[in-house]
RNA sequence: UCCGCAGUAGCUCAAUGGUAGAGCAUCCGGCUGUUAACCGGAGGGUUGGGGGUUCAAGCCCCUCCUGCGGAGCCA
């Protein structure tokens, strides 16, 4: 007799097997009791048969309440009518503690319910699934750039001032100094990508802006890679290299996760094939007009709009050279007209938004010391991030995606607070 | 911050201004193949808080609280 997983049964036919897991669900009929088991890699029907069983086993299997923790010891057989194709016969049951009545019961619930009881939400298929995804797209993140032999440079989290205003800050005591969450970690990647060449940053940003929306969060993951002498084109180039390799990723390896989520598989496959769309921000507002839309030139686009705008596709698209006015000081100027931006914001399809905002830098000394003032910027706490300009200038370019808004558009959820373990949002602290 | 919607059993929801109900969960009973199993029974309520209208309020009015959705802002 050994231990083994769950995931490992179907290679196991014939064996004693001891699974270790919580109850999920059981069903009985008179005789016959069926467990479902989990143990965090899949899902077991353990079947007890009252005839063929010790007392003390049946008895076992009937005290056994939902999410009570367990061990089961049986021979592995194959059942096609179990869920998975194998089943366990069990011949001997321990209940290592047996749970009181659960909270979550095998019916429907609402958000705040569940967020409340978030902790224990994450026992459930669904969010376990949602979970493994994440794993996928995280893994894979960091494999993309490890193999391009991109340098992690963590960025922190205790910063000194914005980066592009306070307003939107989580302000905290430093030992009598302000000091504020990082909402992006993005400056401190331009001096270490003069460091090594090819830089990303991976890790939590906070925002502080009273957004209710389902695709806001106050604390969410951003990974964002800086590279230096790339240009515009190149981080175009580069986005998209990036999600097309991701979505087929998960696509390939989380084939389970998402058929468990009903994630139709044949609505993400047009994001595994680059080109992506590029379309010139003054040619979308055209877009915009021409299907009704209230805008203009110069007018940073709504959801709605942007929606709009990625539907003609299946995949996302890129958006290029906004207007310089409504976005970051930091953005290098188009050289064929300054009054726009090297920027780029990448739309997933479905309505799922914005995942990647990005640009060329600014490279000039000069251009960068007249953007923070005219923003209005403390030029003292940019001292630092001048230097990259004053010793050694170069072109450089980079983007930041967020992890939620990907997760959730890949496991098609209608919320980003399903898309993080323990989501942080305006009113939710808890658990 | 603004706009809209909601709050009834542990959970999800019903209930013309007139005796507060169902499903799930829990407990008891039945069933040898269940797939959110099914069938029968039982317990379970200060209808979010406060005030008002009325013979009578879960329902109408005022107010506060909480949540949800959206706008703005952004990933």
């Amino acid at each position: 007799m050994r231990d083994a997983e769950i995931r490992e049964l179907p290679g196991l036919v014939g064996e004693e097997v001891r699974v270790s897991g919580w109850l999920y669900n059981a069903r009985s009929s008179g005789k016959l009791r069926f467990l479902v088991v989990r143990d965090g890699s899949g899902y077991l029907q353990a079947v007890v048969f009252k005839p063929g069983a010790p007392e003390s086993v049946w008895a076992e299997a009937e005290r056994a309440t939902q999410e009570s923790s367990l061990r089961v010891v049986g021979k592995v057989k194959e059942e096609k009518r179990a869920p998975g194709g194998v089943e366990l016969q069990v011949e001997a049951l321990e209940i290592v503690q047996l749970c009181p009545e659960y909270p979550i019961t095998p019916k429907e619930h609402g958000p705040d319910f569940l967020l409340n009881n978030r902790h224990l939400w994450l026992r459930s298929k669904r969010q376990h699934a949602v979970m493994r995804v994440r794993n996928e797209l995280t893994f894979g993140i960091r494999e993309f750039f490890y193999r391009r032999n991109y340098v992690q440079i963590d960025s922190p989290i205790l910063t000194p001032a914005a980066a592009e205003g306070t307003s939107t800050l989580f302000e905290t005591d430093y030992f009598g100094e302000k000091a504020y969450l990082s909402q992006s970690g993005q400056l401190y990647l331009e001096p270490a990508v003069a460091a090594h060449g090819k830089v990303y940053c991976f890790g939590p940003t906070f925002r502080a802006e009273k957004s209710k929306t389902r695709r806001h969060l106050t604390e969410f993951w951003m990974v964002e890679p800086e590279i230096a002498w790339m240009r515009f084109e190149g981080l175009l180039d580069l986005a998209e290299e990036f999600v097309s390799e991701l979505v087929a990723r998960v696509i390939e390896r989380c084939k389970e996760d998402l058929e468990r989520l009903e994630r139709d598989i044949s609505v993400l496959e047009p994001a595994t094939r680059r080109p992506y769309p590029r379309i010139d921000y003054a040619d979308a507002v055209e877009k915009l007009k021409g299907k009704g839309f209230d805008v203009n030139f110069g007018d940073d686009f709504g959801g709605d709009e942007e929606t709009a705008l990625a539907d003609e596709s299946g995949k996302p698209i890129m958006i290029t050279r906004y207007p310089a006015a409504i976005k970051a000081f930091y953005m290098e100027p188009d050289p064929n007209d300054a009054s726009r931006a090297l920027a780029v914001d990448m739309i997933a399809p479905e309505g799922y938004g914005e995942i990647i905002g990005g640009s060329e830098r600014i490279a000039s000394y000069e251009l960068l010391e007249k953007r923070i003032a005219d923003h209005g910027l403390p030029r003292q706490a940019y001292e630092w991030y001048l230097d990259v300009r004053k010793y050694g200038g170069f072109p450089h370019s980079g983007f930041g995606m967020g992890i939620e808004r990907v997760v959730t558009w890949l496991c098609g959820l209608s919320h980003l607070r399903e898309a993080i373990p323990y989501p942080r949002m305006i009113n939710r602290l808890y658990p």
